[in-house]
DNA sequence: TTGTATACGCTACTAAGTTGCAAATATAAA
DNA sequence: TTTATATTTGCAACTTAGTAGCGTATACAA
């Protein structure tokens, strides 16, 4: 496993990740740091940080791509197939925690899977 | 449930995905009926079969949106959540029959599911 | 402190998908 | 069958997420 360098613009993104369960979308990224750095560098360590194995990515309905920090070591793979969830209301993107039951497919070499669930967060239900 | 005039482009892309089970990207579409229409008519068909329930829309790990025959009436709500596995190999994206398990989230209400499933399909496995 | 591979900003580019509008056509009514 | 009109089409221009090239800057190891 490779390793990047600790820049500015490295350490700004990865503490804007930091302890936030929800996932971000790349937009989002440049938009938020567009007076720190440019588009391009946060596209490009975006992509970097889903090659160490600190980020993971998910496509999300809007054809977006959503970005969020992985919970368990990069050689767990099973929290590949972890699926997330996002909210109607709030708009909000997260992973859940529990793994996932992956049917069985007659005649299928399954190597991944990716579920995304729409519907209502426990913040937005009551 | 309102419906849209059967002009010859219409034949043309119902033509083409009929008896398929594989889902087509709206690019290869775009490609496939070049000479035939235009291809702002092929995005707009695309989208009104959509919305009156014959096709439905799935989005790849390629980010582009992918589109396939509905195989039940639209009225079946549980027909949203079928997987789909995309084969590694030939590249092909199909609709899988079988019913998806979701696992119950605690405190949340799913409202739809999406599972997107890759490995090898049983073409490409031998 | 210094050398260099890595990372950056900038600008221009690519390509999926959309929009506005005038012309064409499917379909229902006469 | 003819006519009226709402729907659909082609075209051209646009929007925008994401990428590429390249010269400069910087993290980090020696």
């Amino acid at each position: 496993m490779e390793s990047i360098r600790k820049t500015k613009s490295v350490k700004a993104i990865l503490d804007f990740f930091h302890n936030k369960e929800e996932a971000i979308s790349a937009i989002d990224l440049v938009e938020h740091f567009h007076d720190d750095m440019n588009k391009t560098t946060v596209y490009r360590i975006l992509k970097r940080l889903v090659e160490i194995g600190t980020l993971h990515v998910l496509n999300g309905k809007d054809n977006f791509r959503w970005y969020a920090m992985r919970k368990y070591a990069p050689s767990f793979q099973q929290s590949e197939t972890h699926p997330h969830f996002k909210c109607h209301d709030c708009g909000k993107t997260k992973c859940l925690d529990q793994e996932l039951f992956i049917p069985p497919v007659p005649n299928h070499k399954i190597l991944s899977a990716e579920l995304l669930l729409t519907g209502q967060c426990e913040d937005c239900l009551s």
